[in-house]
DNA sequence: TTCATTCTTAAGATTATCTTAATCCTGACC
DNA sequence: GGTCAGGATTAAGATAATCTTAAGAATGAA
């Protein structure tokens, strides 16, 4: 069994040669021809990405968009676009790797089992940690059965909790990736989003201080 | 208190420049500008190290070499050099990323944030010495099977031990390393922690006084 | 624009943790 | 056994991390 890729290439050629590439090193490759919105069935168990941004019908960014509403699935881009702020933009909006065309392939593979070679945890279906449950694509939250409604902040740091059940997640990490990066917010303002939460999960509070590291998301102690 | 980022960088012009880019983006990063063999403590809580692979002295695929050994922590290679060989040698090395000079540091900056926002798993299973083991990145102990509450300075001199089982480490070792490092804490200290420790061990004690030395996990006589 | 929502900051209260100081204990050496 | 330096223990004050509340700032929809 191996590591499944979802190419999304336009470039039937291109296409055609990095997946056979892929396949020599091993890899189960979809490949996807169409610009198409992408729904979750089709990334569940998905280990990788890799999706070429000038399409001609949906753009590779809406794509990359919209993916991420409902997917942390690792993703690489191809570009012939080699600027800068394109670059940027791409890492900005949850690209994980930018690769400049032309390219060999090689170097694509490398950088594939770079990153395929680091357990990656992502998850697409409904998360779920002792009586709570959230569903990333619908951005919905219940406890204990009934429903909650959460902010956006509120939602992505429960979300980050419980992705690593029972795992210390430290509070630097959850400020510099949950909150506006590019603001440096205070370690106070997760406090606050962090009440927020505890009042609104009520007896069903999951998140667990760690002192001195940040917070938990389930027992940790008891296993 | 922000990430750590350890800058390998020789070219102290280039090594400032980046440095500012990252520090206004949040980070803490220190510039090494001697290549020189890492050493293990170097490198504790490190969430990513950028590595410049042209220096002077012991090139940078040495450094990558040996600092895979004893560390997982992330990192990006920079190289003036850029054909897929170098490329493909630094990432089989076990490099996660390959950046050619010249670039722009908003790129370097986005690059090391799309990293640095997935969770670091550094690939520590659980520590086990005797009945005791601890798992790094729940941050949670057990001692003959039964969850034990340590807090922060406890739970990180016993990993240090234990990282090391049978081996001594010094007391100056563990007041540098793991106190608190912008106080100058008096080994009196270390002697309070590693007695409560003790205490929350009870009979699972694993922690042997090496007189004059220091403190050692496990035993030392017997292996 | 205006309003409603969400995000962030500030400040004080609260608590866990760390450190110090004082005292007692232990092992090495004579 | 006595001595002494290094180590252990305890309790208590100092410190630092976190929680909560409330209010101001930003954001986004109508």
């Amino acid at each position: 069994m191996s590591e499944r890729i979802v190419l999304i290439e336009d470039d039937r050629e291109l296409g055609a040669q990095i997946v056979a590439h892929l396949s020599r090193a091993g890899y189960q490759v979809e490949l996807k021809t169409e610009g198409t919105f992408p729904i979750p069935a089709d990334f569940q168990g998905v280990s990788l990405v890799i999706l070429d941004l000038m399409l001609p019908g949906l753009g590779g960014m809406d794509i990359l968009k919209h993916l991420r509403t409902f997917s942390d699935v690792p993703v690489m881009v191809l570009s012939a676009r080699n600027n800068t702020s394109d670059k940027v933009r791409a890492l900005k909006m949850g690209s994980d790797d930018y690769m400049t065309k032309p390219f060999w392939p090689e170097e694509l593979v490398e950088r594939v089992r770079a990153r395929l070679r680091r357990p990656n945890l992502q998850k697409t279906g409904p998360l779920t940690v002792a009586g709570v449950c959230l569903d990333a694509s619908r951005r919905t939250a219940t406890a204990g059965g009934a429903g909650i409604e959460l902010t956006r902040v509120e939602f992505d740091i429960l979300a980050s909790l419980m992705r690593r059940p029972g795992e210390a997640v430290t509070r630097q990490w959850l400020v510099a990736n949950v909150l506006d990066p590019d603001k440096d917010s205070s370690e106070r303002t997760l406090d606050v989003h962090v009440s927020h939460l505890r009042r609104k999960l009520g007896k069903e509070n999951i998140i667990e201080t760690v002192w001195g590291i940040g917070y938990r998301a389930g027992k940790g102690g008891s296993r």
